[in-house]
DNA sequence: TCGATTTTGTCCACGCGTTCACAAGCTCTT
DNA sequence: AAGAGCTTGTGAACGCGTGGACAAAATCGA
């Protein structure tokens, strides 16, 4: 499994926080408690909650450890009580109203997905610049006009906005973006935005994603020619 | 800015290999070097480099390093040499081939994307099993059974493969997968997929996205009713 | 009640990744 | 030709993240 995204740099672990690696991991865990809890499951090991999230148990019990003491030695978790307490920590009690930026291709597909609600994500708004799309409906939520971002952001009080536009527009929304208050962006476009140090961004570069993995196949291919694969002694 | 995806744990730099973390941002760098060019710009600095990409100017020399002593001191790095270069590692002086597996929402926008070709990306394939789907177009792209996969990855030379299938068929989608032959899986359908240990995968998982974001956005309205703010003394 | 068994929580060691700091090396000016 | 001024490449220190290992704690059966 493979997660890349890149932080703002030298934010390892905060103040009184959670290590951003372990951050990135309970998701993962509470996706997994989910499923088990559908499944009727009501107690679980780190042993299987490692398996079917691909970590290593105690890498799991040492990020669960950050949350507090929620196991049972000789037992395991409570699927019910770990899901609350990760959901908890995550900020998950509450709704947190997000703006796409950008109802193109990308933007259409994420307002669309019916995904974000359980995970306490909620399209507040999409807005665009293309009188063709205002007023159209992606999702069954209506393309507002970009115009209007001030006014949204304060009114739905978000902080959150996503970042769909191509990328010569992105350093412009994002800018847009900070003026109105947003201080997290979550970022499609391939670009590094500028922002200041107090707005959180998150870069999601498709293509990266699979360059990575062409690296690894090129690699692969490569060592195969150099007799790379290490022979048993 | 901020990176995530997973990559199979425990891989950190191999034999001879890049550091993961340095390869993860070598196509950073390989798209601002794209962007000078396009500008005129023939030669620059590791600190104008770094200056765009959000990297700290130290780790992007090393970075380079890791390639070789490809710039001249008291100068810089020639645009198009290194160019050229971190291209020739990451392996883009080929194209890869790629299928994409699901042409609903974000399938189709993904074949779309006229964003991958000067990435080194072509898109060999779009499958999907919903007869209405199989025939479509998207992209340029006419969309085919899923049950030619094993078909087409033979005689595409396909070595990569998008899961963009909903969370329910992604792991039977990545046994076929592998079984086809397939050794690197890009998954955006939220779950683990179990696959062997000579397959690589990474989970771009949005909602885990927005979900870190939210964290911090509860931390920093928590911190500001605790005065967590450090005051300056 | 006690011991066998299971599983957590965490100490500890190690390795990767980041960053500072500076010597080495190049260019340009005088 | 020599020195001033930059910028690279990297040694070294440090910190975070990972995973092995085990003591502490809980359950269960006898
Ligand atoms: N579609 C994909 O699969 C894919 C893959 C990788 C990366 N991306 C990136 O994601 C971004 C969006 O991709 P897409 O395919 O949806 O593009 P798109 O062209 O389909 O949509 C872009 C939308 O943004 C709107 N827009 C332009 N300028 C704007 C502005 N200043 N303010 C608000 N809206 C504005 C346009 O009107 C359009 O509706 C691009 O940066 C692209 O590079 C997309
Ligand atoms: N759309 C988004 O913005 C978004 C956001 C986050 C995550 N995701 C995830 O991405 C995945 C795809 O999302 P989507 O919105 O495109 O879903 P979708 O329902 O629009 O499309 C799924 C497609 O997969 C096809 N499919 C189903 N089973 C298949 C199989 N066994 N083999 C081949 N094709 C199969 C379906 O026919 C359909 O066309 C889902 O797992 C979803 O959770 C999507």
């Amino acid at each position: 499994m493979t997660l890349l995204r890149s932080a703002r740099p030298g934010v390892g672990s905060n103040d009184r926080g959670i290590p951003e690696a372990t951050v990135a991991r309970l998701p993962l865990y509470l996706r997994a408690l989910g499923t088990l809890a559908e499944g009727g499951v009501t107690t679980c090991s780190s042993g299987e909650l490692a398996e079917v999230t691909g970590v290593n148990p105690a890498k799991l019990r040492k990020d669960l450890s950050y949350l507090g003491s929620y196991g049972t030695r000789g037992v395991g978790y409570d699927v019910e009580y770990l899901r609350y307490q990760i959901a908890r920590e995550l900020g998950q009690t509450q709704t947190w109203d997000v703006v796409i930026v950008g109802a193109g291709n990308l933007g259409s597909a994420l307002s669309t997905y019916q995904g974000f609600g359980s995970r306490g994500i909620s399209i507040a708004a999409v807005l665009d610049t293309d009188p063709q799309r205002i007023g159209s409906n992606v999702g069954g939520v209506e393309v507002e006009s970009f115009d209007r971002l001030a006014e949204i952001v304060r009114e739905r009080h978000v902080s959150i906005a996503v970042v769909a536009t191509p990328a010569e527009a992105a350093q412009g929304v994002a800018d847009a973006l900070v003026a109105a208050g947003v201080t997290s962006i979550l970022n499609f476009a391939p670009t590094v935005l500028q922002v200041p140090d107090h707005v959180e961004q998150r870069l999601v570069d498709l293509s990266i994603e699979l360059q990575i993995l062409a690296y690894h196949e090129q690699r692969r291919t490569h060592d195969e020619a150099d007799g790379g694969q290490e022979v048993m002694a």
